[in-house]
DNA sequence: AAGTTGACGACGA
DNA sequence: CTCGTCGCCAACT
């Protein structure tokens, strides 16, 4: 475990219930800005470990991951549905469920 | 040590 | 809105 998957696991545990974030606001969140890329390799060969929300996390258009590690982004979906996030398609309205940066940072 | 890879992002056409 | 490119960063080979 690295110290930059320890902050990126951090910072998705502290998406609340029923919002999605993106990788890049994650990685903003963690410390790394711009590193929206290794954050998503970070939440790929770390499916939960310690019950980390990566369903709530899309990328900036608000699509869920092709390659979720679960069982497809179908699995994903579900979860998020199941949170009271509708999902259309593989895609969430970021408008709606999209947090702002302050939601993340502010601890 | 150097090159490749990938759950990404912003921008221009 | 849909590509195609280029830039990014950390992990992996």
């Amino acid at each position: 475990m690295t110290e930059f998957e320890r902050a990126v696991y951090e910072a998705v545990k502290r998406i609340p219930e029923g919002n999605v974030s993106t990788y890049g606001q994650i990685a903003r969140s963690a410390g790394y800005p711009g590193a929206a890329r290794a954050v998503g390799n970070a939440l790929h060969h770390n499916p939960d470990e310690t019950n980390v929300p990566c369903h709530r996390v899309v990328n900036a258009s608000g699509k869920l991951a092709k390659n979720f590690g679960f069982g497809g982004p179908e699995e994903q979906r579900r979860r998020l549905m199941a949170e009271g996030v509708y999902v259309m398609d593989l895609t969430v309205d970021l408008n709606d469920y999209g947090i702002d940066d302050s939601e993340l940072s502010k601890y």
